[in-house]
DNA sequence: GCCGTTTTCGGCCCGACTGTTTTCAGTCG
C-alpha cells in the first residue's frame, strides 16, 4: 500500500491529472468543503505517511482499506453523512467516520497536517524508487540520517547502504540504477507506442511451442489512451522455457525478475513488462485479473461473493470447496456470475456490471464501421501529403471518402491558408472528385481557427464555399474559464460550424487542457447540432472517453478525426475507434460510419 | 484502526520474487 504519490505508478492513477478540467457536481447540496476523491486521495496518504513512522501494518492497512470503500462507494457522500450512515459501510470505523467528516466539512484534519508535518518530504519520493517500501525507507532514515534522494544518493555511493543489516551491494546497485532511471520509470506510454511494443512480444509468446494462450493484459487491453506497464499472462505447464524467452529478448535492458510463474524486464524507453505464467485451468481467471480495472475487479469479486464464490486471480471457489470451478474462458466466467460478456475496454468499474446484468451493454463500434475520416492535413499546409497522395493512401485503408480540413491562416506557423487559398483548395478537390482518378470522395473543409473572441479566422462566405468546416482552438491558451467557454460556444453557435477540433487542446503527457467548461460546450453543440470530434492523433485523444456516453446518450455526434498530417498517420483512426469503444459509443453515434450519400445528407441538413 | 459477537480483545489476504539470510523480511501487485 502506497500514498497517493505513489499511485502515479500505478496501473491507471495518473489519469487523475490527465482527464480535461471537468465539472464535478458537489457531493451534496449541504456544505462540502472536500469531495470525495480528495478525501480518498488523503486517507491513502495517511497510509503511507503511517508505514513510514513504521506504524502497526494493520492501522496502516485500515487506512488503505477505508480509502478503497470511499473510492468504492457509489452513493452519494453528502447523502451517506447526513443520514448518519458512513459507519455502517465496511472498512470504516468510529475513527475514519470522524476524519472523513471532518474533512468533508472543513476540508482540514488536524491528525493528518501534523502528520505530514513530521515527516521529511524526501522520504516520501524515496518510494518511488524501485524495491523500496516504507519499512526500508525508515531504515535508511533512522540509521544513515538520510532524508532526501540526493543523500540517499551519495550514502550508496560511499557504500554505507551497503553496510546496513538488511541490506547489501545488490540493494545499493538497485537504488542507485533506480535513483538514475527515475523519471523514465516513472514515464506513463502512449497506448500507440506501447501497443507496438507488445504485439511482437505476444506473437512471440504464441509461437513458443510451449504456449497454450498468451494475451496482452493491463490498461493496454483495456485501451487506456497511456499505458503504465505491460502485462503478458500465459498458460503452459512448461514455464521456465518461456521465462528464458522473454527475459532475452532484443531489447530488453534490464531483467528485475526472473522466476518460474512470474519474470519482469525493462525496456530501453523505461517501459517495464511483467510476465505470468499459470496453468491452463487458471488462465481465464488469471487474465481477468490482470486486466482489470481494479474498480472492476473489486465489483467483481462483491457479485461473487454474493453469489456465494470466492474469485481471485487462481480461480473461483465457493466456501465449502476447495476446488476452483472449472471455467475455460472469460466470456464464461461472466456467464457463470449471470453476466453478459463485458468488453475490456469497458471495465473501468463505471456501472458496466449492471449493465451487462441487464443486458444492456452498447454494441460498441468496430474498426469495420469506419468509411472514412475527417479533419487531415495536405501540403496546402502543414502535411506532409498532397491531395492525391492522401486519397491514395485512403483508397489502402477501404475507405469511401476523406475529409481535408487544413489550417487557415492565424495558424501561421503552419502555413495556414487566406480565404483566396481556401478557395482555390476547394477549386483543386473539386477538380480532383471529377476527374475520377481516385474512388476515393474527398470532401472539401477546413480547420478555421477560432479566434480569441470566438470569432472565425476566415469570411463566412468562405466558410460557406466548403463542405464542411472543423473549428479549432490554437492560440491564446491561458484565458480563464469563463473566456475560454464562452469563445468556444461563441463558434459552436456559428452557422458555419459543422465539428469542433480538439476540444481541450491537450497534449497527453506532455500539456495539460485549457480551462474550459466541456458540459457547457457539450449542451452548447448538441443544441447546434454540431459535432465534437474525437480527435484520434495517439497524443491527444480528444474529446475524453470519460465524457462520450452521457454525452452521446443526450444526443451528441461523434466524428473520429486522424488530424493526419501524412498518410502513415491515417491510421489513428484506429485509436480513434478505441476511444470511441471506451465512451461507450455505437455505430449510429459516429459521422463515419455513414457511406458518402450519408455524410454529405449530414453536411447539408445536419440530420 | 476495523471487525466480530465464543461481545471486547485477538486476528487481520496472499503468493511470488529478491536479496540477504541460514529460515526470512520486505516489496510488489
Amino acid at each position: 500500500m502506497k500514498s497517493a504519490e505513489r499511485r502515479v505508478g500505478d496501473s491507471d492513477a495518473v489519469f487523475i491529472n490527465e482527464a480535461p478540467t471537468l465539472v464535478i457536481a458537489a457531493d451534496s447540496p449541504k456544505s462540502c468543503a472536500m469531495n470525495k476523491a480528495d478525501i480518498v486521495d488523503i486517507l491513502e496518504e495517511i497510509a503511507v505517511l503511517l508505514e513510514l513512522k513504521g506504524e502497526n501494518p494493520f492501522k496502516i492497512r485500515a487506512y488503505s482499506s477505508g480509502a478503497r470503500a470511499l473510492e468504492t462507494m457509489e452513493d452519494d457522500l453528502g447523502a451517506i453523512i447526513d443520514a448518519g450512515k458512513l459507519s455502517s459501510m465496511r472498512g470504516v470505523g468510529s475513527a475514519l467516520v470522524e476524519k472523513i467528516e471532518t474533512l468533508y466539512a472543513t476540508g482540514e484534519l488536524e491528525y493528518y497536517t501534523k502528520l505530514r508535518a513530521s515527516i521529511a518530504p524526501g522520504l516520501i519520493e524515496m518510494l518511488e524508487i524501485p524495491g523500496l517500501g516504507g519499512k526500508k525507507v525508515k531504515k535508511l532514515h533512522d540509521a544513515l540520517s538520510v532524508e532526501s534522494i540526493d543523500a540517499l544518493k551519495s550514502a550508496c555511493e560511499a557504500g554505507e547502504v551497503a553496510a546496513l543489516k538488511g541490506f547489501g551491494k545488490k540493494s545499493e546497485e538497485k537504488i542507485l540504477s533506480g535513483i538514475a532511471n527515475r523519471a523514465a520509470y516513472a514515464k506513463r506510454h502512449h497506448w500507440w507506442t506501447a501497443r507496438a511494443v507488445a504485439e511482437p512480444i505476444v506473437e512471440g509468446l504464441r509461437a513458443l511451442p510451449q504456449v497454450e494462450r498468451a494475451e496482452a493484459a493491463g490498461s493496454l487491453r483495456r485501451l487506456r489512451e497511456t499505458v503504465g506497464d505491460l502485462d503478458f499472462i500465459v498458460a503452459s505447464s512448461e514455464p521456465q522455457p518461456v521465462m528464458d524467452w522473454f527475459v532475452g529478448q532484443d531489447g530488453v535492458v534490464e531483467v528485475t525478475a526472473h522466476g518460474v510463474t512470474k519474470s519482469s524486464v525493462r525496456f530501453e524507453s523505461g517501459l517495464q513488462a511483467d510476465l505470468r505464467v499459470v496453468p491452463a485451468e487458471q488462465f481465464a481467471f488469471a487474465l481477468h485479473h490482470f486486466t482489470g480495472s481494479k474498480e472492476h475487479n473489486v465489483a467483481m469479486r462483491q457479485r461473487a461473493l454474493g453469489k456465494g464464490y470466492s474469485l481471485s486471480e487462481w480461480g473461483l471457489k465457493s466456501e465449502s470447496e476447495s476446488e476452483s470451478k472449472g471455467i475455460e474462458s472469460e466470456k464464461a466466467l461472466f456467464e457463470f456470475l449471470g453476466l453478459a460478456e463485458i468488453p475490456p475496454e469497458l471495465r473501468e468499474g463505471l456501472h458496466e456490471i449492471e449493465a451487462a446484468e441487464a443486458d444492456k451493454l452498447p454494441k460498441l463500434i468496430e474498426v469495420s464501421d469506419i468509411r472514412g475520416v475527417f479533419h487531415n492535413h495536405t501540403t496546402a499546409s502543414d502535411g506532409r501529403a498532397t491531395i492525391e497522395e492522401m486519397a491514395a493512401a485512403a483508397e489502402a485503408l477501404g475507405f469511401d471518402y476523406l475529409g481535408l480540413a487544413d489550417h487557415s491562416k492565424a495558424s501561421y506557423q503552419a502555413n495556414g491558408l487566406n480565404d483566396e487559398r481556401v478557395l482555390k483548395m476547394a477549386d483543386t478537390i473539386r477538380a480532383f472528385n471529377e476527374s475520377g482518378e481516385s474512388p476515393v470522395h474527398v470532401f472539401s473543409g477546413i480547420e478555421c481557427d477560432i479566434l480569441p473572441d470566438g470569432s472565425l479566422d476566415l469570411e463566412d462566405a468562405t466558410l460557406q464555399a466548403l463542405d464542411y468546416a472543423v473549428m479549432s482552438v490554437h492560440s491564446s491558451f491561458s484565458q480563464s474559464e469563463e473566456e475560454m467557454t464562452a469563445r468556444v460556444i461563441r463558434a459552436i453557435e456559428h452557422p458555419a460550424t459543422m465539428m469542433l477540433g480538439h476540444p481541450t487542446g491537450r497534449i497527453l503527457l506532455r500539456r495539460e487542457p485549457y480551462k474550459i467548461d466541456l458540459q457547457k460546450v457539450i449542451d452548447a453543440a448538441i443544441a447546434n447540432r454540431v459535432i465534437i470530434e474525437i480527435n484520434a492523433n495517439p497524443h491527444r485523444l480528444d474529446m475524453d472517453w470519460r465524457l462520450w456516453r452521457r454525452a452521446a446518450e443526450r444526443g451528441l455526434m461523434c466524428a473520429i478525426n486522424p488530424d493526419a498530417h501524412n498518410t502513415e498517420s491515417l491510421e489513428f483512426y484506429k485509436a480513434g475507434v478505441n476511444i470511441a469503444r471506451k465512451g461507450w459509443l455505437e455505430a449510429e453515434q459516429i459521422l463515419n460510419t455513414r457511406d458518402c450519400a450519408g455524410v454529405a445528407k449530414w453536411f447539408a441538413q445536419r440530420q
